[in-house]
RNA sequence: GGAAGUUUAGCUCAGCUGGGAGAGCAUCUGCCUUACAAGCAGAGGGUCAUAGGUUCGAACCCUAUAACUUCCACCA
């Protein structure tokens, strides 16, 4: 590119040719090489259907921040991507797109619905895939996978096979979370409880008198939510240490309505305080109810078809809708006398997270995970620190979860998923699991074997994600140099479904964890501090923010002011600030590249820096540790303010305005050759250190700056240097900063044109402190709108009535005399001298403290010495001065 | 029912191991100073939720309280 810089940034156009580039050069592509340390991040798979959201950016920018910024520091950086084939949501979103056209998913038939499924994921799977492009993301993507490759769906088999085989994975009938309108079983974890508005049905049955008839005068009365589950009861509950009931013990009712005799059973699990103390035992539509159940052999019945209509057990009620069959029930036993009572009640439903619908308790045949011996190294991992999470209060939720882990249900009646590995014998109805289908069953010989015909839960895959993208179950040397990985970089709503999976997964398949750190951020609301969701409406979509401000300007405002773990609000006054932040690094950019033009910059020698460059060389040494620091352990948000107020405050508003008159007027050649050399090192670093969260920007700039270089991307990380520690010019030119300051804000009080300059005069005892104003003069002069400098030891020959600024070692002065008005100068140092003796009394008491002074750390009681002298010596300053006007 | 988080300037939020309260936006005053008005210079604005405690010293640590948010469990 040209050195013609447009006057405002423009990352229009810019960002794709600049992310072609670094395709096209292969800087993302990592190959496992043992002389160098691997640095290794596993994208956390977006789904096929998912276009990208907030969520997704966030997410992105953080794993590609840590990884460029380890890329850039040496390592061999891999950031492995891929999309997860998220099954029961493709699913649902092909279902809709067939009965768009007009086809029920059955007719249809598997076979022909998965091809569906697959044109589905050649087509949108690669959408989200360009959208992280967009955001800059320096993934490998030589290396993409999807969760149902060839590979993947091997390891898939793998485990399954293996943990069977141990005995982890088992086939069982158990109450399970059932969707009506998915059609299939679900796990724990995706159900979400709501609050809802419902009713409390009192209801009595009778009981059965010695002649096995009921009564008509003695009724056990409780109350339930869900009447129509009563179709199914086959006991009432009462405690058994109850006394209002005991005498009921060993006696039976009366199911009304189905005219079943069910026992009265005893069971600890009542609460004698809530409402009548009885409950009514559904053991096939209630989890609670099914333990009972077990407890006392009472049997199961289920009432329920799988679209939760009535089955043929609910006698009249067969063929309605769980609803309509509820309101029917109520009215029937209304009709009866055994309605007691109707209270509005709240609470609890659990519902399908995919789809929000209630599900159904049901007790039904599924695979599942044997959780409690699997889950053990998984919780000793993280309470050994093996795996760090990030913020460290995440523990608590974790292990909140596993220590309350029950068994996870894995099969799905899906279509579009693992299909499990499982083979029926039609015959001897033998169980097969098998990496194969058998030719015939080892039991009986028959050849007529059957596939199981559910499949897998969409985490089942994800949770082998970190090792079997490396290639795994095959033992790759990608697997061996890559594994573990060093973070997982997610947010903290999948911790269940995915962290903890992947964590046990691990340990139990290569006996290793699969990351070191976790890495947890937050939601993005919107700018109310809502949840982004589409049936609000509320969500911002990055790409149209990309497109209006950039990549760059939305990762650092993704980033800025975030703490690990906290939810952030987006808003565009934000996005405005980081836009003007991208276009500020443009300008100083642009304005060092003007000054370069036409002339060589070489490196000077240690003389020829003047002392301003050496301050700035110092704070920009400071700046790469602390940077460096703050990014080594995750704080991303603390590093880029760091990176921010560097360059907005030192570098363009001080040091910039400090060279300029050595650039402009100087013809000293060395010492502008070191002024340039100086604003391209110091812009260079700045630029390095900023380059993990502005990629883009960053880049182009470099690339204008050091025409031989490659690219920013690949140059070295900046490494602090002891050498370059200049303490000395540190404080001088905090000096002269501060005297800028007091006469720039005695000027604006005084409300004086900033075209109008004043000589100015600088009087000091202080050797070291004339030297530094005699070697700034040049700037001084400019920064404080001085007509000229005069240095001096005191303050003979300056008019008496001149304005004076105090500052540590030195008094200015300023001989405005038709302006200043004595009794106004007289308020203005009275208040400098409040504001003084406040200080020192803060310090005096510090120091007269005998506890302070035996207790405080020696560091610090020398720190508040020097601000001792320095507030004493600035007082009798003041001091005199006014007893001169006075 | 259990747990976690939050509470700091008008707004949105930082504040990393306790050592003089910060940023952006907004407000007010001046400036189109040849990198940048998406800018520059200056100013105002805070009992760091409340009450105790620990400490020489607390926004930060401890205890209690309040409000808001979230997660988990789910009592029919």
């Amino acid at each position: 590119m040209g050195k013609e810089l447009a006057k405002t940034y423009d990352p229009k156009g810019l960002e794709d040719r600049i992310y072609q580039r670094w395709l096209d050069k292969k800087y993302f592509h990592a190959e496992a090489d043992p002389a160098k340390t691997p640095f290794t991040i596993v994208i956390p798979p977006p789904n096929i259907t998912g276009q990208l959201h907030m969520g997704h950016a966030l997410d992105n920018t953080m794993q590609d921040i840590l990884i460029r910024f380890k890329r850039m520091q040496g390592y061999n950086a891999l950031w492995q991507p891929g999309t997860d084939h998220a099954s029961i949501a493709t699913e649902v979103k092909i279902i809709e797109k067939l009965k768009e056209e007009g086809i029920d998913k059955h007719d249809l038939g598997r076979e022909k619905f998965l091809e569906r499924a697959w044109e589905w994921k050649r087509e949108y799977g690669g959408r989200i895939i360009s959208q992280l492009k967009k955001m800059g993301s320096s993934c490998d993507w030589d290396r993409e996978r999807f969760t149902m490759d060839e590979g993947c769906s091997r390891a898939v088999t793998e485990v399954f096979v293996k943990m069977h085989e141990k005995g982890y994975i088992y086939k069982g009938a158990r109450i399970i979370n059932w969707c009506p309108v998915c059609n299939t079983s679900i796990s724990d974890a995706e159900v979400e409880y709501q609050e809802q508005a419902g009713h409390l049905w009192h209801i009595k049955y009778p009981v059965m008198r010695e002649d096995g008839t009921p009564s008509d005068t003695e009724f056990l009365t409780f109350a339930t939510t869900r009447p129509e589950t009563m179709l199914g009861d086959t006991a009432v509950a009462i405690h058994p240490e109850d006394e209002r009931y005991s005498h009921l013990i060993g006696k039976s009712v009366m199911l009304p309505i189905v005219g079943r005799v069910i026992p009265v059973v005893t069971d600890t699990y009542v609460d004698r305080e809530f409402g009548t103390g009885v409950v009514k035992i559904t053991p096939a539509h209630d989890p609670n109810d099914f333990e009972v159940g077990k407890r006392h052999g009472l049997p199961l019945i289920n009432i329920m078809n799988d679209d939760a209509t009535i089955n043929e057990n609910g006698g009249a009620y067969a063929g309605m809708d769980r609803y309509q069959a509820r309101k029917a029930i109520v009215e029937e036993l209304d009709r009866q006398g055994l309605l007691v009572k109707v209270e509005d009640y709240s609470h609890n439903v659990g519902t399908h997270d995919r789809c929000k619908t209630t599900i159904e308790p049901l007790v039904k045949e599924q695979w599942f995970v044997k959780m409690d011996e699997l889950i053990k190294p998984a919780v000793e991992a993280v309470k050994k620190g093996e795996i760090r999470l990030i913020p460290q209060r995440m523990e608590k939720t974790y292990f909140n979860w596993t220590e309350n882990i029950r068994d996870w249900c894995i099969s799905r009646q899906l279509w579009w998923g693992h299909r499990i590995p499982a083979y029926y014998c039609s015959e001897c109805k033998e169980v097969i699991v098998a990496r194969q289908m058998p030719k015939a069953c080892p039991k009986c010989g028959c050849t007529h074997l059957t596939q199981d015909e559910d499949t897998l839960d969409t985490w089942f895959s994800s949770a082998l994600w970190p090792f079997e993208t490396l290639g795994w179950p095959e033992q790759t040397k990608d697997l061996e140099y890559f594994y573990p990985t060093d973070v997982l970089v997610t947010g903290y709503d999948i911790i269940f479904f995915w962290v903890i999976r992947m964590i046990f997964s691990g340990y139990e398949q290569m006996g290793e964890k699969p990351f070191k750190t976790v890495l947890f951020h937050g939601l993005v609301r919107d700018s109310q501090g809502r949840k982004m969701s589409k049936s609000l409406g509320n969500g911002i979509d990055p790409l149209e923010i990309i497109d209006q401000y950039g990549a760059d300007a939305l990762r650092l405002t993704l980033i800025t002011g975030n703490a690990p773990g906290n939810d952030m609000r987006f808003s565009y006054e934000r996005m405005d600030n980081s836009r003007n932040f991208a276009n500020k690094v443009w300008n100083a950019s642009r304005f060092i590249l003007m000054n370069m033009e036409g002339k060589q910059v070489t490196e000077p020698s240690q003389e020829q820096l003047a002392p301003v460059d050496k301050w700035i060389l110092s704070k920009r040494n400071t700046l790469v540790r602390e940077v460096t620091d703050n990014m080594e352990n995750f704080e991303l948000g603390i590093a880029v303010q760091k990176v921010y107020d560097f360059i907005w405050d030192e570098f363009c508003d001080w040091y910039i305005e400090m060279v300029k008159p050595r650039l402009y007027n100087s013809d000293d050649a060395a010492s502008q050759n070191a002024a340039l050399w100086t604003l391209k090192t110091v812009l260079i670093d700045a630029l390095k250190l900023l380059h993990p969260y502005m990629p883009f920007l960053t880049e182009e700039i470099f690339l204008s700056l050091q025409s031989g270089e490659e690219s920013i991307m690949v140059s070295a990380w900046p490494v602090y240097q002891p050498d370059l520690e200049y303490a000395k010019e540190e404080k001088d030119i905090e000096t002269i900063k501060e005297a800028v300051r007091g006469i720039r804000n005695v000027r604006s009080g005084m409300n004086v044109a900033p075209g109008r300059k004043a000589a100015v005069f600088v009087v000091s005892s202080d050797e070291n402190i004339l030297r530094t104003f005699e070697e700034g003069r040049l700037f001084f002069a400019s920064l404080a709108g001085a007509s000229d400098v005069t240095l001096k030891r005191d303050k003979e020959g300056i008019a008496s009535d001149a304005v004076s600024v105090v500052i540590p070692g030195a008094t200015l002065y300023i001989p405005f005399a038709e302006l200043v008005d004595i009794a106004q100068e007289i308020q203005r140092l009275d208040k400098e001298k409040k504001r003084l003796e406040g200080e020192l009394a803060r310090v005096d008491g510090m120091l007269s403290n005998e506890r302070f002074l035996s207790k405080a750390p020696a560091e610090k009681i020398a720190q508040e010495k020097e601000k001792r002298e320095k507030y004493r010596q600035m007082m009798e300053q003041v001091t005199l001065r006014l007893k001169q006007l006075q």
